[in-house]
DNA sequence: CTATTTTAATAGTTATTATCTATTGATGCA
DNA sequence: TGCATCAATAGATAATAACTATTAAAATAG
């Protein structure tokens, strides 16, 4: 393979025309360039120029090379410069983790705020369950995750974000459903539909019906927060939605009610995580705190209208 | 700047994902791919990869400095392959020079077997006089010229290629045009029409009006054979049209007459040209050989029709 | 919590490659 | 034919990249 350098040499060649001046141009000897020059040729096992008298000229071959050489340079050139931009920011391709249950009505909002803040910063999102992508950001595949808490790790450095209340929903059909506001005894017995386990929403709803004898209904566990709104919108059984889900979802109330509970707060904690040797700790609070500032304006949207 | 190798052994590291398997990968020892590695990201000054103890993972930027070295890589791969392609046929943009009284007519029957024969060779086509493209030629502006023939240069070799018949021609009101046959003598006080000095064929039709007693007229100096044909149709004078062009453009006796002298044969040698020290003398050959093979295949078209 | 193992970094040396100066050889021009 | 110009060659030196041997750091097993 020629190097970048016997490719600079070549350009020089080509736009001189005359080995003299384009040794002074890429400042070298001219035997340097001529002796490069050849071994740039051997290399490629073809005459590039033709030696005159009177100046020198490419090749046809020569010519298309040359072209591609430029480019060769250019795009390395890119490099350097790309380089050199993300030091005043975040660059390249950055791949966040989130879980399904909260990435696509969180992000919409953070993503545009990001790409104004960090033009150079590309994203590639996964989902996963928290458990899943907590091992992809500890095996270095991710490297950043938003995520409930709790996250315990010791390789693993944790922002918290916000917290986010989880809402009893049921069909407007269910008794429950003439209330405007309940308390937790009255979830007793309750059927509880939810997410396959796996999911910390899963484990979470599974704590509030130990606490309160609610009902949960192993046979129907939803893949996914909109299967299970279509179920519980039948009647099956009531369930607990995140918040986010709700103001991006949910715009009426003939599919489902949303209760509220007058004497408990249910909510999850969303964190930001990332390795503790990420060495980019400072600009993932910067993000951490743009995070933050893209949930309070989603809320502040809603409360006001 | 980085080298090419510097940037291999960034994307064997984040292939393997393992300094050691990754200069095993690119045949060098682990502390050399270590130390160039190391090199690599001073002179961009970032980290590319977090060295972990389980593997090693790739920064944001690092992955998208990755995907642009493999195409640094590849695109210079790519110039070691086109230059090795290059040896069995012609490759890259071929610089070709022909005279406007000839490119449009012959070229059309010629680009395409080029195309067939050397898929790697790009054609750029330059217009200009014998003289303008003789020079071309000679600065290595140019690669190659057709034109008329005679082409006299110490630096210069030349591959004539075929006769070109010139045929008078006149407006189907014109006294000749009466006459299926005429002879020379009847060119005598005829009012003679063509092309703007600096052309071959000016030089060549001024010849014939000095020999056979015709009138050159020097006010209506046509810009192109095209122009030169409606003057002639005008009735102005009448004028002498190669074939080429008379078989590409002149379907109909309806605006002009083609007449033929029974007593002459006047025609252009055209040849092929290039400098003698191109060293694709052989391939030069070749390609006149095509272009006289061209040449043929169209007059043979039209004598069967 | 220490020993072991794995892995990358460092040290010191050698080999390779690129560069320099000085000179020669080739070619066009007067 | 001689002069002037330019690229190629020769020979020496400097810079770069490579190697082996070793150390340092960190995860895992006992």
């Amino acid at each position: 393979m020629p190097t970048l350098r016997q490719l600079t040499y070549l350009v020089a060649v080509a736009d001189e025309r005359h080995f003299g001046h384009a040794a002074e141009r890429v400042n070298v000897a001219q035997p340097t360039l001529s002796v490069q020059f050849a071994e740039l040729e051997r290399k490629l096992g073809t005459r590039l120029v033709e030696r005159g008298r009177s100046g020198v000229s490419v090749t046809p071959l020569g010519r298309e090379l040359v072209e591609r050489a430029r480019k060769v340079l250019s795009d390395t050139q890119e490099i350097v410069d790309l380089a050199a931009s993300a030091k005043h920011g975040l660059a390249g391709k950055l791949k966040l983790g989130v879980p399904p249950t909260l990435g696509p009505y969180l992000l919409p909002y953070v993503v545009p705020e990001l790409h104004r803040r960090y033009p150079f910063l590309k994203l590639y999102v996964k989902e996963g369950t928290p458990r899943e992508i907590q091992n992809s950001l500890l095996s270095g595949d991710l490297d950043l995750v938003l995520t409930p808490m709790p996250v315990e790790h010791r390789a693993l450095e944790v922002q918290s974000l916000f917290r986010e209340h989880l809402r009893v929903v049921c069909a407007p059909d269910h008794p429950l459903a003439k209330h405007d506001k309940i308390s937790l005894k009255d979830l007793k017995d309750q059927k509880v539909l939810t997410l396959a386990s796996g999911h910390h929403l899963h484990s979470q709803v599974r704590g509030i019906c130990d606490s309160y004898g609610a009902d949960l209904l192993y046979d129907y566990e939803g893949t996914s927060l909109d299967t299970l709104r279509h179920m519980v919108g039948m009647g099956v059984g009531i369930s607990f939605f995140p918040e986010l889900y709700i103001l991006s979802e949910m715009h009426s109330d003939k599919e489902l009610k949303v209760l509220h509970l007058d004497d408990a707060d249910l909510s999850r904690e969303i964190s930001m995580a990332w390795r503790s040797r990420s060495m980019v700790g400072k600009q993932n609070l910067e993000m951490a705190a743009l995070v933050q500032r893209a949930f309070e304006a989603r809320y502040a949207t809603v409360l006001s209208a």
